[in-house]
DNA sequence: GTATAATCTGACCAATCGGTCAATAGTTAA
DNA sequence: TTAACTATTGACCGATTGGTCAGATTATAC
C-alpha cells in the first residue's frame, strides 16, 4: 500500500492548482460513496455527481475506478493505524492502553467515513489490502503485542491475550462508526454518546463488570 | 420486517416439494454473495450460479432481487436476535450476561455469514431493515436494558450504561465474524481463536484489565 | 396414458456499467 | 496576441445489469 499510486499527466513533475484541488474534491466524494456502498456497490457516476463533476472530468484524474478506490484507501489508512503506533512501551501501562482507547474512540466521532470505508473493505474480504494486512499491519500488532505482554509479564495487567484486547479496542470503538445506523436508533441522547460509550469502556476495561 | 413476503404462485395454499427445495438452495446461495458483497454489489446472476440453477429459473421463484434479499433477512434475523430475548431477569446477572457473551460468539463462529449479512446492510444505512431496528429491535433492547439497570441498581453489576454494555458485547463478538479476513492474518493459532477470545473477554468482563 | 399444471430455459430487452475519444473551452507564459 | 498546454465535455463503445417472455420440458393428478 505505500507505494505511490499517483499518475501524473504528460510532462511529469508539474501539479497545477487545478490538480490538487479536483483531486481533492474526488477522493472527498470517493469517500462519501466507497464508505457507503463499498467498492462493487459504488459507481463512478455516482462518485462524479458527488464531486460535481462530469464522469469523463473525473477519469482525466483518476484512470479508472480502482485507480481513485485505491489513492484513497493509501491516503486514509495511516491515520487510521496512527494511534496504535503511538502506544509507548515506557509509559504506564493503564495510561497507554486508554490513551489508546480514547484516541481510537475520537476518530470514530471524527471520521466515521473511514472506518466504514475499511469495515466494508474487510468484510468483503480485503481484496485490495489483504497484502497490507499480512505484511505492515501485521508486523505493527505483533510489536505492540509483545510490549503489552511484557506489561502483563511485569503484572501491570491482568493476564489477557494482548492480541485479542487489541481485538476488543478495535471493535468496541469502531464499532461506533461502522454501525451507526443502529446506534442512531437506539440512543436516544445523541449528544453524550461518544461520552456515555468512553465511560462505559473505561469501567470495563478498569473494573470490569462484577463489583469486586 | 414481520410481514409475510413469499408470493405463492398461481392457485394459492399449495408449496410443492421442488419450490421448498429450490427455495431453500436459493436462499443459501444469497447468503454466501450478499454477506459478501452487500445489496448493490451482489447480482442475481451471481447467485444463480451459486446456486447452480438458471437466473431464469431463479426469477421464477423470487420475482425480484430485493425480493430475494428480503426474504433472507427475516428468515436470519430471528436466529441473530435470539440470545438476547433469552436473557432472564431472575437469573443470576454474572451469569446471564455471561451466557449471553458465549451465545454471541457461538453464532459468530457457527453463522459469520449471517452476521456479515447485517453488517453489511447497517454498514450502508440500513435502508431494508431501518424500521425493524427502530420498532422490534428497540422495543427488545429497551426491555433488556431497564432489566440491567435494576441489576446495577441492586448493586450487582458496576455502574455501566447497560446500552453501552450491550454495544460491547455485539461488537465484540460480532467483530469475529464481520472482521475475519482482517482477524486470519493476524491470529496465529486459528484452532483456539474463539477459546482465546472467550478467555479474554471473561477476563475483562469479570476482573477489568487492571489487577485490583 | 393423458391432460393439466408446475418447472425450466435461451433469447431478448432497456438501462446502466466502466471507460474512450475527438473536439471544445479555459489557462498560462512568451 | 498568440501559441502551447491544461481542463472539460458530450457522444459513444462493448459489457453487464435486473428483469421479461414464449415456448420447451418435466412432474403430478386422474
Amino acid at each position: 500500500m505505500t507505494k505511490a499510486i499517483t499518475n501524473k499527466k504528460s510532462t511529469g513533475a508539474g501539479t497545477t492548482r487545478i490538480q490538487t484541488q479536483n483531486r481533492q474534491r474526488i477522493i472527498d466524494a470517493a469517500l462519501e460513496v466507497f464508505s457507503t456502498y463499498g467498492y462493487r456497490g459504488s459507481t463512478v457516476a455516482q462518485i462524479a455527481d458527488t464531486a460535481n463533476m462530469s464522469k469523463a472530468n473525473l477519469l482525466y484524474y483518476f484512470r479508472t475506478k480502482n485507480e481513485i478506490y485505491l489513492s484513497l484507501l493509501e491516503e486514509t489508512l495511516s491515520e487510521w493505524l496512527q494511534p496504535l503506533t503511538q502506544i509507548n512501551p515506557d509509559g504506564d501501562p493503564a495510561d497507554e492502553i486508554w490513551t489508546y482507547v480514547k484516541a481510537k474512540l475520537a476518530l470514530s466521532k471524527s471520521n466515521p467515513k473511514a472506518s466504514r470505508l475499511f469495515a466494508n473493505e474487510i468484510l468483503q474480504g480485503a481484496p485490495m489490502i489483504g497484502n497490507f494486512l499480512q505484511t505492515e499491519l501485521r508486523d505493527l500488532v505483533i510489536a505492540k503485542c509483545s510490549v503489552i505482554q511484557q506489561w502483563i509479564d511485569q503484572g501491570k495487567l491482568t493476564t489477557v491475550s494482548p492480541l485479542h484486547l487489541i481485538f476488543f479496542i478495535w471493535a468496541a470503538t469502531q464499532h461506533y462508526a461502522d454501525f451507526s445506523a443502529q446506534t442512531e436508533c437506539l440512543v436516544d441522547d445523541t449528544d453524550s454518546l461518544f461520552d456515555d460509550a468512553e465511560h462505559t469502556l473505561k469501567t470495563l476495561i478498569f473494573n470490569g463488570l462484577v463489583p469486586q
